[in-house]
DNA sequence: AGGTCGACCTGGCAGC
DNA sequence: TGCTGCCAGGTCGACC
């Protein structure tokens, strides 16, 4: 999916772009993306206004007049695309009353929609840890996480559990702006370089917000358009390309059945 | 119990 | 041209 910053790209133009507006109709092309049956969710949606736009890792949720959430995880190739050119992937599509149209678009289908009362209906909001500019994920936090577990940094990273939002492509980034590699295991990672995953994850995910994120294949941001960052990646999917730092080749691993990227020399 | 591995899907691309 | 195999930004349940 879209990792935070492209989920953040969305959310901001979609507070934009479809605040207060009002659903007219639900079409619902295929239903594969729902976790609940279609009439439910059809259901729900009509007659309800969009009231906020919030984001919690990697998922959108939409607060509706009802008082319920629209629940939208976008995963690996969903878009929701403003009064954008229906194609052979929308999925679903929402008229509001003014005339506006809102599409989801997902070409492999693994994105999932639901609504509900409650966020801990969602799995995967139970699990979620932290959000990375909030408070909660310090140093110390960090430290004591990594502390108690000997998998390698770069899998610990994806894990939603230990920090929300970080997905392979900022994994590698992070790891690599750290100069550590991805291979270390968790109980190896000092206090001092605890602090600098903390700096270079914030760092790195503003960055990339501020470029409305990265797009390799398939990710467009709210209103169709692609985001900016991969000009800025140094490792991601730069395999035998010199490093930025040192000049030797950016390697490609496969970690918990992932490409990673880094840098042999630098990270250490 | 911590950690890894397919499954879920479609489509683009390289190689033959 | 057309086939095969590999690869892709995530999550989750099954299994070791």
């Amino acid at each position: 999916m879209p990792e935070l910053p492209e989920v953040e790209t969305i959310r901001r133009d979609l507070q934009r772009g479809i605040l207060n507006k009002i659903i007219k109709r639900v079409h619902i092309f295929d239903s594969r993306i729902l976790r609940q049956p279609a009439k439910e969710i059809s259901q729900k949606l009509s007659g309800c206004a969009i009231e906020a736009v919030v984001r919690r890792g990697k998922a959108l949720a939409l607060e509706l007049s009802s008082g319920e959430h629209w629940i939208v995880q976008v995963m690996m190739t969903g878009q929701l695309i403003l009064n954008g050119p229906r194609g052979r992937h929308t999925r679903l599509a929402l008229d509001f009353t003014d005339g506006d149209c809102l599409l989801y678009n997902d070409q492999r289908v693994f994105g999932q929609l639901r609504v509900v009362a409650d966020f801990q209906d969602v799995p995967y909001f139970r699990i979620l840890g932290p959000e990375p500019f909030d408070d909660a994920f310090n140093d110390a936090y960090i430290a004591a996480y990594l502390k108690k577990t000997k998998r390698p940094i770069k899998n610990v990273l994806l894990d939603p559990g230990f920090v929300a939002g970080i997905g392979n492509i900022y994994a590698s980034e992070i790891l690599f702006q750290c100069r550590i590699s991805p291979k270390r295991r968790g109980h190896r990672i000092k206090l001092s370089e605890a602090a600098l995953l903390h700096q270079h994850t914030n760092a790195v995910l503003k960055q990339a917000i501020a470029m409305r994120g990265s797009s390799m294949r398939n990710y467009l941001d709210g209103a169709g358009k692609k985001g900016k960052f991969n000009q800025r990646l140094k490792v991601y999917a730069r395999a035998g390309k010199p490093c930025a730092h040192c000049g030797s080749p950016i390697e490609r691993i496969v970690q918990a059945g992932r490409s990673t990227f880094y840098c042999m020399k630098c990270q250490i």
